[in-house]
DNA sequence: AACAACATATTCGAGCTCTGATATCATGCG
DNA sequence: CGCATGATATCAGAGCTCGAATATGTTGTT
């Protein structure tokens, strides 16, 4: 058997007795802040990400870099970064562990002398189409609930979010 | 004046020159993949929350286990863990830095010899407040374009994501 | 040519998050 | 009692993310 939690009879102030909410009530459901259900889907979202793709050895975020990278082949660090709304560090990190792995190579820009552009490697090719096929059986799930009305509520509010200005 | 980007201009492979899509566009707009966009705005949000707190020295993350010691007083480690869908060695990290900065005590459960209860200080309790404000003002912008359907459409979306099983 | 302004890349330090492994405590069973 | 089981806490290592600072390259102005 399974002890009911310890902390679930408190000593201390009497009245502030935690009755721990299960996920899906109290502030955890629909009555919860929408930054605090935002953040919960996505945590959600990343946990079953990382693990559809544990076993290829790729992460969420390099899955979104090479995808990346995939589409549009010569990007730059910079332009990473401003595309996937993260900083040049992060996009920095990100694309040295993929060099690292070998799914990335990068040559000097013909004429900018600073700038490193990007490309897949054939490893790298193959390994986006595996994580392809993992990801698309997740989303197709997350649509699943929805209306089409409903979706599109749903697309244009994430969008809203993602755009408001500071 | 601003040079459109080197890498617009791409001496590679011809016909796959990268325009690239400026936000709200292509796959970020609405007729991306839906996990995109919840990662896209979650980004977001939390940009915004550590910007409105970065002069409080709070984190998003730190925000949330604040507000849950101070729902819940006597949390455990493990209690926080299961709360917020993390680790327990993240939330480990979290709860020692709050107990660095002095906004989190912790004292030992009067039974359970392990487990350590957690409680806000008195700095915790004013820090938490102010922060509470400024949390407040960004989400009610959060909901700000949203009929009543729609935000209940959202909200239920949500739900669905954070709890949907492996 | 010299300079200012800006973009790009990189390094450093900090915090968040996970997996995996280890140690301690509590409970139940032989 | 002794041991297995499960819960709690913690350590080690890896990856992600940011702000701040630095160095280098490009462009436009003087």
């Amino acid at each position: 058997m399974r002890k009911p939690s310890p902390s679930s009879c408190l000593p201390g102030p009497p009245s502030l007795a935690p009755q721990l909410p299960e996920p899906g009530e109290a502030k955890r459901g629909e009555q919860g802040h929408l930054g605090y259900l935002l953040r919960q889907a996505s945590v959600a979202l990343r946990t079953r990400m990382e693990r559809a793709l544990a076993d290829l050895e790729v992460t969420p975020p390099q899955f979104v870099v090479l995808t990346m990278v995939g589409a549009y082949p010569g990007l730059s660090n910079a332009d990473l970064a401003r595309l996937s709304l993260l900083k040049p560090q992060t996009v920095s990190v990100i694309v040295g562990n993929l060099k690292r792995s070998g799914a990335l190579v990068s040559r000097p820009h013909p004429v900018h002398g600073r700038i490193r552009q990007l490309a897949l490697s054939e490893t790298g090719e193959r390994s986006l189409a595996r994580c392809r096929r993992r990801v698309d059986a997740l989303e197709r799930r997350l649509a699943a609930g929805l209306s089409a009305a409903e979706e599109a509520a749903v697309r244009r509010w994430l969008v809203s979010v993602a755009l408001e200005s500071d």
